[in-house]
DNA sequence: TATCTCCTGCCT
DNA sequence: AGGCAGGAGATA
């Protein structure tokens, strides 16, 4: 579901809540959400409780935790977290959220809408991460396709920043393979474009590989390529340097008007730690939109299936070449 | 480069 | 019952 406007008031919204606390205990409700750490969830257990919570960093989808040991020296390790389709990070109680709570009127607890499990808001809570404030982040995934884990750190291969937001050019293992994300200044974009007009795939294929630019997903690929004026299954090599250049500056313009709202909601599978959603739903020129007017040129949006994932477009103003 | 798989839940 | 959903790793 998140894509990196989403993952990035993610990292937004969880820092002031967890930058400089420690670790103090974890609650595993779902072993399934830590299936990617290395020697099980007793590992994951034993890696993060006592670790100070030096930074967060991320790159596309990919969000970590740099972790320090108790005195402030580093541990190389950092607590990874991928939101998958479903996943969100929710913060309760705490020192940030009493500061919060001081300006605000209190409000009698909603009552639960209707009775039975649906109702219940913990009924997708996977993993608590509990501070030593008595914050505690809580991991709710509906699919499972998301997960922590821990991840040694590298150096970055260009020795540049690793992400925007970092001071040093270390980064998780596991993301090491991952190519910078259309926000990062460090991106080599001509680079990409290069790569991208030497292969035969259909464009939005290499937009959803995270391994060529990181972050892209189903709907920012649409918009992206909607504001592009460009189908989504234009063989990469058949692209001029120009318009594969307009892809990618449609993707990142996209993504900024997002991050400014709040990312993307179509429903409560996405919202931000304290509960809000995204508002971008509302501006979202194509991906959703089939059978509704181009805003461009009033022509019908189609839906199409590529690799197994909707595609939303316009047959009129959005062109293979 | 497809196709299958991991999951749960909601909508027709 | 069947299709669909913001992702991505494994596999042939």
């Amino acid at each position: 579901m998140p894509e990196l406007p989403e993952v990035e008031v993610v990292r937004r919204g969880l820092a002031p809540h967890v930058d400089g606390r420690v670790i103090t205990r974890v609650d595993v409700h779902e072993p399934r959400s830590l299936r990617r750490q290395i020697g099980g969830p007793e590992a994951f257990v034993q890696a993060v409780t006592g670790a100070r919570v030096a930074r967060l960093e991320r790159r596309g989808k990919f969000l970590w935790w740099r972790l320090q040991d108790e005195r402030g020296d580093e541990l190389g390790e950092a607590l990874m977290t991928h939101l998958g389709m479903s996943g969100q990070m929710r913060v309760r109680g705490g020192a940030a959220e009493a500061e919060a709570d001081a300006g605000t009127v209190a409000l009698s607890a909603p009552a639960p809408r209707g009775e039975g499990p649906a109702s219940d808001p913990h009924r997708h809570r996977r993993i608590v991460l509990h501070l030593d404030d008595g914050a505690q982040v809580d991991f709710v995934d509906q699919r499972i396709f998301g997960g922590l884990w821990t991840s040694a750190l590298e150096q970055d291969a260009d020795g540049l920043p690793a992400t925007p937001d970092s001071i040093d050019d270390l980064l998780p293992a596991d993301v090491v393979g991952i190519g910078r994300d259309l926000l990062d200044p460090a991106q080599d974009r001509e680079a990409v474009i290069a790569v991208m007009r030497a292969r035969r795939a259909p464009i939005k294929a290499l937009l959803l590989d995270q391994s060529l630019v990181s972050g892209i997903g189903n709907i920012y690929a649409d918009e992206g390529l909607w504001a592009a004026r460009t189908r989504f299954d234009a063989p990469g090599e058949s692209l001029t340097r120009g318009r594969a250049r307009r892809v990618l500056d449609g993707a990142e313009a996209v993504m900024h008007r997002a991050l400014d709202v709040g990312g993307t909601s179509f429903d409560d599978l996405y919202v931000n730690v304290d509960g809000r959603s995204g508002y971008f739903a509302r501006s979202l020129a194509a991906y959703g939109r089939a059978g509704e007017p181009c805003p461009r040129c009033g022509t019908i949006i189609r839906r199409s299936v590529l690799q197994q994932r909707s595609c939303f477009y316009c047959p009129n103003c959005q062109r293979k070449a």
